[in-house]
DNA sequence: TTATTCTTTGACACAAGTTGTCAAAAGAAA
DNA sequence: TTTCTTTTGACAACTTGTGTCAAAGAATAA
């Protein structure tokens, strides 16, 4: 879980408690708890209001999101993965 | 819809109605049609079921329907569409 | 040690999204 | 036309996601 990992270890360098990221994102704090841990996904809206209070680069933390839902699909097809990355990237637009 | 139109052309090349697939599939027309114009997405196991059905390759075919979920994460992130993939490739494990 | 604060767990309710059916319309071929 | 194929839209049933709550577990402080 690349995002929950990282949300986890701005936390701490920010000296911030579970609590007052999940009063920001108006949630209760196991709630806030299990997106860190990487047991549910954080909406869109969640990742831009944690990347504000956690002064970290909305895009950056927005593409670690991105690719845990990337892999999350990729996930069990192992031996497709690449492969499936290539097509994925010829065919942005 | 990668998915979608390479289903469509192989039906066609194979001179099949939608009824037969659906019929192969065990679920309507309606259905069916649905899923061959991007409307609705298949599931894995009906994925599978296409590819015999179209004499194709089956981890092909997977790979298209993949890529097009990883598009679907990727919709409306078009900024962060190539680095996404980036990171996931590098953590394809 | 106990007391307090922080974090995690699990069960549950309810909201939202998916998968399918059906009736009927639209399109193509005869 | 008539018939066959495909598409559309409304809906029900099922599945998944999002959140709350009570309570347990961990860490820290006193």
């Amino acid at each position: 879980m690349l995002f929950a990992n990282q949300i986890k270890k701005l936390r701490e360098e920010n000296n911030l408690l579970q609590r007052q990221l999940a009063s920001a994102l108006e949630i209760d704090t196991p709630m806030y708890s299990k997106i860190e841990r990487g047991d549910r996904l954080a909406k869109r809206e969640q990742v831009v209001i944690i990347a504000k209070f956690l002064s970290t680069d909305e895009n950056e933390l927005l593409s670690l999101w991105l690719a845990d839902k990337v892999l999350d699909v990729l996930e069990g097809e192992k031996e497709l993965g690449g492969k499936v990355l290539e097509i994925a990237n010829a065919n942005l637009k």
